[in-house]
DNA sequence: GTTCTTATTTGCGCTAGCGCAAAGACAGGG
DNA sequence: CCCTGTCTTTGCGCTAGCGCAAATAAGAAC
């Protein structure tokens, strides 16, 4: 695989960077490829690398002591990941990044990576613009998982998934995800029988199409309503 | 109300700062007072200025639209709020900030902070630091509000409380925390009721004492143990 | 001291959601 | 085409936690 400073300029973070550092950020960094299912990294492991996907897709959790995990991200090509171990000095990293498919990754030195943030302002700015937009992100779930019923979290997740990665078939053909029960558990702090429940009562109203790891949606307004809890 | 640069040395984000910057920052910036249960700012208000509590107490929470509320964080002298809005330009406020008690705080403006920001790499590398650490424990209290019971959540929100503001009274006397049973609602994503049912229960057990608007833990090790849920 | 307001406790009934268990339904490999 | 492993569905029973309502307690104001 070879990349050209010109591919990462579709890493949010580094849209403002020059041409020198983009070339140096290159220099200074690896290709690593995992196959599916297997991890870039785990929760608790020392944060020696700052991660950008560049093929295929992954995931970002997070688990406790008696090993139940939690989903905190989808991994799409050009996101970044491991930045909060990477950007602190001797940091450990706070979650596990699984490959979902087999994915390829560039990786940067988090040495590399603090002088280049001393460096040059601009780096520093939208990667804190992009932490801001992660806190938010969170504050947010956070919310409506002490707020809101399981039927609310689980549309608003659909919804959230269909914006970020959701392939817009033929149109009018509805928007399809990639995702099995026990992952939209996961995302909604519930589990895979009432996650199961929930897809066949909305399959039964024709507001989406389930099949076996996939959820087509097919009424997305209807979620919505859902998801803002008017119904009922 | 009176501050020196020296007084700014406190925030944490601005340990790092030149005895010129802080200077500068002081000039860009005016006092605030606001009476116990005002506000600070509204989620949804433009955010003009980020804040640093000077005295007294606040809190931070986030509304959903229909009206129910979850506590982020509480704010003591010298930490930095509406941060997240006032780093982006034009940004909104996500989150609510509401007085504890009279509380004073410095109101820096948003735009000469994104000036400040721009020409000084250490002080936004501070913040960055200040805003991953911030994404790790909301990171953590998310895992925890989805995978934990409430139980634990409580004993684990009782042990958070103790370690940032608990007043140590006499040896042994015990750690005094000063919230309402709706607080600590709030913030563990239950109920005012259940709260209750539990600290009373607590109390019989002689882990804490309960008073109006007061908890006291007697015995944090047993609070922990419960919050890791080896109970039962 | 009396009154008012606000916080807390607790009984009680209820239901949303959990989780086991067992039976399909798919998909891929050989 | 069959076998195997994984994912999904659904019946069933159960309980953690919700939330009303009413009583009580603790300050605050006067």
């Amino acid at each position: 695989m070879n990349l050209s400073p010109k591919d990462l300029k579709q890493v949010v973070v580094f849209q403002n960077a020059t041409e020198t550092e983009l070339q140096l950020i290159l220099k200074n960094s690896i290709i690593r490829s995992i196959e599916e299912n297997e991890f870039f990294f785990f929760q608790g492991d020392a944060a020696e690398y700052l991660y950008i996907l560049i093929t295929g897709q992954a995931k970002l959790m997070q688990s406790n002591p008696s090993g139940q995990q939690v989903n905190l991200r989808t991994l799409h090509p050009w996101q970044m990941f491991g930045a909060l171990g990477a950007v602190r000095a001797e940091a450990i990293y706070p979650a596990t990044a699984q490959a979902l498919e087999d994915s390829s990754a560039l990786a940067i030195e988090s040495g590399f990576l603090h002088k280049l943030l001393e460096t040059s302002p601009k780096i520093s700015f939208d990667l804190m613009t992009l932490m801001t937009s992660y806190i938010q992100e969170m504050q947010a779930r956070y919310r409506e998982l002490a707020t809101e019923r399981v039927e609310q979290r689980v549309a608003n997740a659909l919804i959230r998934l269909a914006g970020q990665s959701g392939i817009r078939a033929e149109k009018d053909a509805g928007i399809e995800l990639s995702f099995s029960r026990q992952d939209v558990a996961e995302m909604t702090g519930t589990t895979l029988y009432t996650v199961s429940r929930l897809l066949s009562d909305w399959e039964r109203k024709g507001y989406i199409k389930t099949g076996r790891e996939k959820i087509k949606i097919l009424k997305p307004h209807d979620l919505v309503r859902i998801a803002e809890g008017l119904e009922k």
